[in-house]
DNA sequence: TGGGGATTT
């Protein structure tokens, strides 16, 4: 049956996987889909792509795909794989993750990370390449394996001859088997000693709780304790109070570690490291699942972990610590009883235990879904509702990530096309911001050509966007260089004990208004000692300087890989050195939700939708804190934090996010010496004033308003200078009539200015809002109607005055040969009241 | 005024 293998595939007896391998190979002959479940150590992972190699998979142009959650287990599988089948790594056996791919032509087994799978679905819709996939460690539900999950659902009748197998630890196989038709579950033993779970529920605080624990295992028996803890602070916390523990007994003597992601490598190393004395090992969720420790007998466990959650409401991550899954907490318990019999302590009781749930929510209902949309959109997956995950991410989520794509101008919704105007119009200006978009029946967002580019840069939307505006402002280099920085983690490392000198080295790159400029400088410095340094010197400098080799490398690596995309995409780079404005311009394409303005008061800025944030102390502008800022990041811990910060001009966002800034207006009013009618603008983003009094021509944005205030101003009341004869004109006949009301003493002769009002309502031009408008265009209506706009004497005295003259009132009193001027007020109560002869 | 962990043609 395995006529074109060049080898005799063998299975080491002593892995439980063993004895199934025949129910196994059965079960992928007659279905489809196959789970198999299995603790670590029951080998399904190594075997199952032999067994399927076995069943004559993997041959005749399909190749058999193995996907890993993480980087280094896709190639330490790889190795593993090539090894038992004595084979060199990259022939028959191969892997693929990020920069590097070791497979070739001759590759029968493809062992990759998620990622690598899901990025190949681009170009290879019915991943053709492969005639069995396996997705290894699919209980951990990241973004990746849930969208392989659903993606590998919907492909299944397309590809009869595709077979999948899915492998799981022991928790819930029945949930696969569910989302896949009642697929076969075989279930695997794992190799474990059995592990004694001890609940010591809390008295005192938590650090207490540790160091009894950890006092309690002391006298157990030998072998070193690992602790698991929620946070950096935590973890600093406790490492306090058990370096001042005193053991009782010499053989009780033990060196505390702590172990984190973004501990310096040097720090990490040590916890791999041979070594003599007893250990406590304090660690975060990182020792679950991605690193192992080696020789651990006792757990302690807290029970609490950081989980990232993503608002939908508020639209920012948040990372609180929350009490840990069963799952989750089994898994910790499992971290020791892999070499003898183990002790786990759960600093907690039985009952809270019991009283969890039973799974940690897999992260699509956890997670900013921005870019699962928009790869899905791409890949014309239609109906993100009607799309077949194992587990449906929340409809208010989905909504949140189309939000964020329209920000960014990678999705048209159907709404938002038909609302849409000619650009340049008022009405275009006054956009009016709406967040609200499609309802879950018609979610099928059109990509436009930014979120076409954005589907292929390997980045975060945001960062993709920054990228796609650089090139628009001649500072793609740059560009790319920060967003690189983004994605990657921090490559400048901060070393427990040496906290300040990491600091002052660092701080030789910062820029006070940027820290995306101090990214450039880093950049620049590392660049320029790289030409001049050999390579070991180069990474004596990395380790003098506090900054991590690895990272950096892969800052760079990232850089490489997303100029070539840019390239392809018809992105060009530039030469010449960018201003830093054209760069944070760009930047801010992708971070218009994150912009902030400065509250003086309360030494924090208002950010978008009416939150709050500060700046991480950590951010080159904690010190001096400017008025308006843009952050890369707000993350909510103890407080909402943006971590990645510079300074920006408000106006900036106003043009980028021409689309999303709402406008109001406020006192419109008649400006005597500009014959035109201004308002005072405000712009706001996200509610957020960007502008906040600037005067404008009000006869562009309310035209009906601005006519009638110019008719009342500068025609009723004659608040203009002007030449019109009409004008001059009419001021006479208002003026004796007005003269008349004097003589009469009565009021009420002169019409009211609403009659007047209605007058040249009724004659002026529909666009006229300003003199300007109306020199232009009387000179034309003065042609035809010369007499259009003078008033008669008949038009401004009241019908009732109709029987009075001003003949009956005379201008001067004659009393033989004199001649005195009479001069008429109507003021009853003043001294001039009535009419007045001047002598 | 101090943040869990992965990953990408």
């Amino acid at each position: 049956m395995s006529a074109t293998l060049p080898m005799q595939i063998s299975y080491p007896e002593q892995l439980p996987v063993t004895q199934r391998r025949h129910d196994i190979a059965e079960a992928i002959r007659d279905h489809q889909v196959v789970i198999v479940a299995g603790e670590t150590g029951s080998g399904k992972t190594t075997q199952l792509p032999k067994i399927c190699l076995e069943l004559g998979r993997g041959q005749e142009g399909g190749v058999i795909g193995h996907t890993q959650p993480r980087r280094i287990a896709a190639r330490t599988v790889a190795e593993r794989i090539a090894a038992e089948l004595g084979t060199e790594l990259g022939q028959l056996v191969g892997y693929q993750v990020r920069f590097t791919d070791r497979s070739s032509a001759q590759t029968m087994v493809k062992v990759m990370t998620d990622g690598i799978l899901l990025a190949e679905v681009q170009r290879d819709r019915d991943l053709r390449r492969y005639d069995t996939i396996i997705i290894d460690e699919a209980h951990e539900r990241s973004l990746n394996i849930d969208f392989i999950l659903g993606y590998v659902k919907q492909l299944l009748p397309r590809r009869p001859d595709l077979k999948v197998v899915i492998t799981s630890a022991t928790i819930d196989p029945r949930r696969f088997s569910a989302h896949f038709d009642d697929a076969p579950v075989i279930e695997v033993s794992g190799r474990m000693y059995p592990v004694e779970v001890r609940y010591r529920e809390l008295t005192d605080d938590q650090t207490q709780g540790i160091t009894d624990a950890v006092r309690e295992l002391l006298t157990a028996g030998p072998g070193d304790i690992l602790v698991f803890l929620s946070g950096e602070r935590e973890i600093r916390d406790a490492a306090d109070a058990l370096r001042r523990l005193r053991p009782t007994r010499v053989s009780d003597a033990f060196e505390v570690l702590s172990l984190y992601a973004r501990l310096s490598s040097a720090e990490q190393h040590r916890v791999f490291a041979p070594h003599q004395r007893r250990r406590v090992v304090l660690a975060t969720n990182v020792a679950e699942t991605s690193l192992t420790v080696p020789g651990i007998r006792y757990v302690v466990d807290t029970g609490l972990a950081r989980i990232s959650r993503f608002s939908a409401r508020t639209k920012v991550q948040r990372l609180p610590i929350e009490p840990i899954s069963k799952a989750s907490a089994d898994q910790r318990k499992g971290r020791c009883g892999r070499q003898a019999d183990g002790i786990c302590i759960r600093l907690y009781a039985e009952e809270d235990f019991d009283a969890r749930p039973e799974f940690t929510d897999p992260e699509i209902v956890r997670t900013n879904l921005a870019s699962v949309i928009l790869q899905m959109t791409a890949l014309g997956l239609g109906d993100i509702g009607r799309f077949p995950f194992v587990e449906p991410p929340d409809t208010r989520s989905v909504q949140a990530g189309i939000q964020l794509l329209e920000e960014i101008g990678a999705i048209t919704s159907a709404r938002r096309a038909r609302r849409s105007k000619p650009r340049g119009r008022a009405e275009t200006r006054m956009a009016d911001g709406r967040t609200a978009v499609s309802s879950g029946k018609n979610a099928t967002p059109a990509l436009t050509t930014i979120g076409r580019q954005l589907a292929q840069l390997p980045v975060d939307p945001r960062l993709g966007r920054m990228i796609v505006e650089g090139h628009r402002n001649g500072c793609l280099r740059e560009v790319i260089i920060v967003a690189a920085a983004l994605s990657i983690q921090d490559p400048r490392e901060r070393p427990s004990e040496q906290q300040d000198a990491a600091d002052a080295a660092h701080r030789r790159f910062a820029d006070p208004t940027s820290d995306f400029a101090g990214l450039l400088n880093l950049w620049g410095f590392v660049k320029e000692q790289q030409k001049e340094l050999s390579s070991s010197a180069f990474r004596r400098l990395c380790k003098t300087d506090f900054l991590n080799y690895l990272r950096i490398r892969e800052w760079q690596d990232l850089d490489s890989q997303l100029r070539q995309v840019s390239k392809q995409l018809g992105l060009s780079l530039t030469k010449t050195p960018a201003s830093a404005e054209a760069v944070h311009r760009s930047l801010l394409a992708g971070l218009l939700s994150h912009i902030g303005m400065k509250d003086v008061d309360k030494r924090d800025y208002l950010g978008a939708r009416g939150s709050r944030f500060a700046i991480f102390p950590g951010s080159a502008l904690a010190k001096k804190q400017p008025p308006f800022v843009m952050s890369a990041e707000l993350v909510e811990t103890s407080r909402l934090w943006g971590r990645v910060n510079a300074a920006i001009e408000p106006e900036w966002a106003e043009s980028i996010g021409a689309h999303l800034v709402k406008r109001t207006y406020s006192e419109p009013h008649w400006e005597y010496k500009r014959g035109a009618v201004m308002a005072f603008e405000k712009v706001t983003l996200y509610g957020i004033p960007i502008v906040s009094e600037r005067k404008v021509d009000y006869g562009r944005i309310d035209r009906a308003v601005a006519r009638d205030l110019f008719i009342r101003h500068a025609l009723v009341q004659g608040e203009w200078r002007t030449h019109h004869r009409f004008f001059h004109a009419n001021q006479e006949v208002l003026a004796e009539a007005e003269e008349l009301e004097q003589r009469a003493r009565r009021r009420g002769i002169v019409v009211d200015d609403e009659t007047l009002f209605d007058f040249y309502d009724e004659r002026v031009g529909p666009d006229v809002v300003s003199t300007a408008h109306f020199d232009s265009w009387w000179k034309q209506q003065r042609r035809t109607t010369p007499q259009l706009l003078e008033f008669s004497l008949d038009l401004v005295v009241q019908d009732a005055a109709d029987d009075l003259s001003v003949q009956e009132f005379p201008d001067v009193w004659r009393h033989g040969d004199a001649a005195m001027p009479l001069v008429y007020e109507f003021d009853p109560g003043a001294e001039s009241d009535g009419v007045t002869v001047e002598i």
